[in-house]
DNA sequence: CAATCCGGAATCGTATACAATTTTTAGGCA
DNA sequence: TGCCTAAAAATTGTATACGATTCCGGATTG
């Protein structure tokens, strides 16, 4: 049943819809270190094939067109990448690891629902970790990464202006990823990669107001921070700049789809 | 070639060595709350059977009976535990998925051996994350907890009397790991069980002296202000705690086995 | 008419078989 | 003796096949 996956051409790049070119001149960031080693979680890459799929589906996830709760049915997704199950059910269980699918035995994958607590717990996690790493960012930041880090704000500008809502907010988070590889943390740096994601995944289900900008202000801000050296004020930003995102969230229980009529019509 | 995994009775119960009873009496404590969630790395639980031998493997290799760099042959592991490849190696998948074992395409598994640099990393991240989370868990411990804390001592003190080295650090990860649960935070929870699941190899690695009863005593003054509800406190000790902890590493090249031969020999 | 029960279809879990790659070993040659 | 080459052995990567479980629809019955 359904055509639930329907990720980019069967085998094209890696990252397909990562490369997409906005406007012209302006866009030539496009992730720089996070090209095999950002892959999933960031840990052991699944061999061979797997790997390939399992970026794909990320990015398709990433990009919210998976939408979280979706059926990734191993025979489906196996079709669709001209895989056999077996090596799908590697890249599933890769994903499942880093938290981007869940899977229910004897039922599936499906891409996840983080819960409520989760997603408060995830920001937390994040406001916790994060400053620190920003911090640590901060005090050797060289000139080629600030370079980096601008060509991501631009490319968020541009996604925002061209009213590319996903795209952009994939962007912001790349930027965050492209912070916490300057501080030069490996361990740090593949836990805030896996915390991010699910950031997504929380932001696709919880976001409030499909508006504001808010974004690019904190990153730049914190950019300067950075490229001043100052540390305390890179970790300040950054801890109010996840607050923000954390209190921009819906965190109320959203009764999707038919359980809402159902619960409207019941009495 | 070897006879390397021999870990417990094929079809024992999931965690047979984490039982070992020392001592008679002393010994009820036994990681409570640690049972099928505390898994590898605490994320998507390996479907049916995989689970067992990962924890089993896990366990080994938490109690150091599996050393770092010890081949995982799926053919090898799959007899022992009585299991196809296929179950074996979505096991080894998923613990490398943890960061306990390492796997290289078309050369097999192996129990990782972090290097000096994932050492430092390690409990630098630890001694980020710790530390909040013991003030977290210093504001909610409940009395049974207290009690629970106060047998994992117990336990480690047990241990270390009669000298099981091995087992004792493996019961001094459990206690860090019944504070994280106190804070009752699922997404640091995970996080920093798989951080110490990676220092228990560390230490297997790099560990100083083979003496010092240095633990309990940072242990026992952290439950004790957890007990009077000293987030403030609980975070300090914490803190200090963990930087010992780093500090008690010999984190210099090794230059292992028959690398010291050659080494030694060479002019 | 509604609730329940059963059978088929679909999907996952596991085992086994085959292909590809690496490692080792045996052999030949300088 | 030492080193290079090549074939064999071992081990992993991938595909396919079969058994088990779950889901969905229709028929039966109170």
């Amino acid at each position: 049943m359904s055509s639930a996956v329907k990720a980019g051409t069967r085998r094209g790049a890696a990252v397909p819809s990562g490369a997409k070119p906005a406007a012209g001149p302006p866009a030539k960031p496009d992730v720089k270190g996070a090209d095999a080693r950002s892959a999933e979680g960031g840990f052991s890459l699944p061999p061979g094939r797997a790997l390939a799929i399992c970026l794909q589906l990320q990015t398709a996830i990433l990009e919210h067109r998976l939408r979280p709760g979706m059926k990734l049915s191993e025979d489906e997704v196996g079709e669709i990448f001209g895989a056999s199950r077996t090596v799908v059910r590697a890249a599933l269980h890769a994903l499942a690891h880093s938290g981007l699918v869940s899977m229910e035995r004897n039922r599936g994958a499906f891409v996840s629902r983080p819960t409520i607590r989760e997603a408060h717990e995830v920001f937390e996690a994040r406001a916790v970790i994060e400053p620190r790493v920003a911090r640590l960012a901060a005090g050797c930041t060289t000139e080629s990464q600030l370079e980096n880090l601008k060509a991501h704000i631009e490319a968020e500008h541009v996604a925002l202006a061209a009213g590319e809502m996903s795209r952009s907010l994939y962007l912001s988070g790349q930027f965050h990823i492209a912070v916490s590889e300057i501080a030069d943390q490996q361990v740090l740096g593949t836990i805030i990669r896996s915390l991010i994601s699910r950031s997504s995944l929380i932001i696709a289900l919880y976001w409030k107001r499909p508006d504001t900008a808010c974004e690019s202000h904190s990153h730049h801000a914190l950019m300067r921070a950075m490229e001043s050296q100052d540390g305390q004020g890179a970790e300040e930003i950054m801890k109010s700049h996840i607050v923000d995102l954390h209190s921009g969230l819906d965190l109320v229980e959203h009764s999707h789809h038919d359980q809402a009529l159902s619960e409207v019509f019941k009495k």
